[in-house]
DNA sequence: CTGCATAGTAACCGTATGGTTACTTAACCG
DNA sequence: CGGTTAAGTAACCATACGGTTACTATGCAG
């Protein structure tokens, strides 16, 4: 059967396509966010990501190892797209106030534009982070953005307009939530209240209700 | 070795099980809910979930149809389970500030002692709420807890403890955000910020510090 | 130019997986 | 009691899946 015909091929030539490692590379990797932020590590196919990224799924395998380490990629990838959108926040030159309402906003903003970085970290989690953990830079890529709130905090606790004894990180961690939550969890959200919260109007004022919270804790009670 | 003996059968009777629709399909609910929660709906095996009941697989199909079924099963035993547990609350008894204190840190506990709850949540966002929608009782279901938190927000502004014009879902997607994230995201959280917590003195901070910005926003700003 | 490392392709493979078939056994009810 | 119905079992099946093999084509260093 098999050889019943000359392996002429006559060159099929895949039209204008010349090799190129860095676009293939990207390819799948955009494929490849696309797929598992949507379906998960597990729902995700390897096929699908080829397919997607319109290349030959030996590739995959040629770039990025196994399924797994084509996640890693991802992961780490999505994690250095919002550090580096944190480095040109420069917090520390406003006013205390100011600065904060600017982190609190840029990172609202952040999770709307980025629902990727949202599912994968759900993905993340609910793989108990075992990737995460395997990268060790992952802790002092962080440790800037503790140190910008400090600052701020301690210059507004020192101007009287935030009260002393924040904790950065509780902190930080409350500044994400009132977002990450909203929009990770908007369908399910929106099916049990009957409201789209999605709706752009809804998300303006969702941002500005969490500036309002974050900044109500902050201040000062009265002395 | 297995095979030396005739295959006679010689009725090797399951011990002394004998047969127990109730029995039988608790255990398979039980055993899909921590499968489908620590894995995801694509991650979950049907094999797992049969041997981990300790039931034949094909009895999964029996009473639940196929994975699907199982999973909106899961899904809504999961939903009743809280709403059962919020029934006990009887907020409106307390004075407003006692009630809301009461209705976070309920909140707060209920995360830590269920994170299979929270697990089921991100699942079903990733897949947009498409089980959910399918349920037509669920937003009924919710209408008591809005209907708790408007009256404890208008006799709260009635006492001038709590400032007018709260709107109350904004303000109980912000409490359930503060602990949901925490809970959901502490792998990733725990790594990036090299600190565990998932630690139980970590848990009680926690709490005191959702209450505390709860309440710091709902307080009346001074006239 | 040419040889060799690397980019790329098509077809294939073993196994895991959701789901089914054909059958046996217990329990309930008239 | 007996027979119909639901509970339960073991073995099986088609396919989807992650991963591999064996090969071809390209481009760049020397």
């Amino acid at each position: 059967m098999e050889g019943s015909q000359p392996k002429s091929q006559a060159k099929p030539r895949a039209a204008s396509l010349t090799r190129d490692p860095e676009r293939t590379r990207a390819a799948i990797l955009r494929a490849a966010t696309a797929e598992i932020t949507a379906k998960g590590l597990t729902g995700a196919r390897v096929d699908a990501i080829a397919e997607r990224a319109g290349v030959n799924k030996r590739m995959l395998y040629h770039y990025f190892g196994d399924k797994q380490g084509l996640y890693l990629a991802v992961l780490e990838h999505t994690y250095a797209a919002i550090r580096a959108a944190e480095i040109g926040l420069n917090l520390t030159e406003l006013d205390p106030v100011a600065g904060m309402r600017r982190l609190v906003l840029f990172t609202w903003q952040y999770f709307i534009e980025h629902p990727e970085f949202l599912s994968l970290l759900a993905t993340e989690n609910m793989n108990r982070a075992s990737y995460l953990k395997t990268s060790k830079q992952i802790r002092m890529l962080h440790a800037p953005l503790v140190g910008m709130i400090e600052v701020l905090l301690k210059r507004g606790a020192a101007e009287k307009v935030f009260r002393a004894g924040i904790d950065p990180i509780e902190l930080y961690i409350s500044i994400a939530a009132l977002g990450f939550f909203y929009m990770s969890n908007r369908h399910t959200l929106s099916t049990i209240f009957g409201e789209n919260l999605s709706a752009p109007e809804r998300l303006t004022r969702r941002g500005e209700h969490i500036v309002e919270v974050i900044l109500a804790y902050l201040k000062p009670t009265k002395p």
